[in-house]
DNA sequence: CATTACCTGCAA
DNA sequence: TTGCAGGTAATG
């Protein structure tokens, strides 16, 4: 689930109810390894960084179905994995359906090794036009595999990289190699511009994502393609397409997104 | 390159 | 009962 914009949102949300505040840190086999006070909250790719006493961190990757919420002492259901006391009396838990999320702790030289970070490539959010183009001179394959790999460009996920292709009006099968300099351009453009207004508009919910206060994400309600297979094109009025692409479900119009 | 595995819940 | 879900690493 959280891409990007979900992450986005739960960093910033996160900052504010937790910076300065003391949270207390447990062994998962028992045993505390006692208080200490958070100094941020940062965002790097589609993982979550809580700044603590220097060098130490702690991390989350949301994976599909993960999310962190802060809660009342205590509350909760089955699917929390991880649960941290805060100083203000509330709990920080990492709620996680589909357990597939990864929580690192440790100094932070030590979590970066994880090859999750050394392999990520620049941020989606920060990438300039002539940054873009460069990581893609010389590469071949379709242009949403080229999204989706986080090595390339950090962020993006599939529900961004249907809606960012059928903005820019390129079929996700298109080759790299076959992008004119336009389109490029208009990629660029539409990468921003998606990934702001999803932003902007609080994220995606598309099953149980919630923003660590517990609001839904209104972005889902206002997508242009993602999940509308079937349904028509608000542009051109064609007919949305579905199909596996790059391994996972593609959306698009096949008249507005020319191969 | 494409496919599988990880895991649970939900809708068709 | 089957298929599918926001991601990524591992495997052919």
């Amino acid at each position: 689930m959280p891409e990007l914009p979900e992450v986005e949102i739960t960093t910033r949300k996160l900052t504010p109810l937790l910076k300065g505040k003391r949270i207390l840190l447990a062994r998962r086999k028992g045993g505390n390894l006692g208080w200490e006070k958070v100094f941020g909250v940062e965002r790097r790719g589609k993982a979550i960084l809580i700044w603590l006493a220097s060098p130490y961190l702690l991390a989350f990757h949301m994976r599909m179905s993960g999310k962190l919420l802060v809660v009342e002492r205590g509350a909760g259901d089955k699917h929390i994995r991880n649960r941290f006391k805060l100083s203000n009396g509330k709990d920080l838990v990492f709620h996680d359906v589909r357990k597939f999320g990864v929580v690192w702790y440790g100094p932070a030289g030590k979590v970066f090794k994880d090859n999750y970070f050394k392999t990520l490539g620049p941020d989606a959010l920060a990438i300039s036009f002539a940054e873009l183009k460069n990581i893609l001179g010389g590469k071949g394959g379709k242009i949403k595999a080229f999204l989706l790999n986080q090595h390339n460009i950090a962020g993006i996920g599939n529900i961004m990289a249907d809606e960012i292709l059928w903005y820019a009006k390129i079929h996700p099968e298109t080759r790299i190699q076959n992008l004119k300099d336009s389109q490029i351009k208009k990629l660029w453009a539409s990468l921003k511009f998606i990934l702001n207004r999803s932003i902007k508009l609080g994220g995606s919910t598309m099953r149980d994502w919630l923003h660590p206060g517990g609001e839904e994400g209104g972005y889902f309600k206002k997508r242009f393609v993602y999940g509308r297979g079937g349904g028509k094109c608000f542009r051109c009025k064609s007919k949305i397409l579905r199909k596996k692409i790059a391994g996972r479900s593609g959306y698009y119009c096949a008249k507005c997104q020319k191969p």
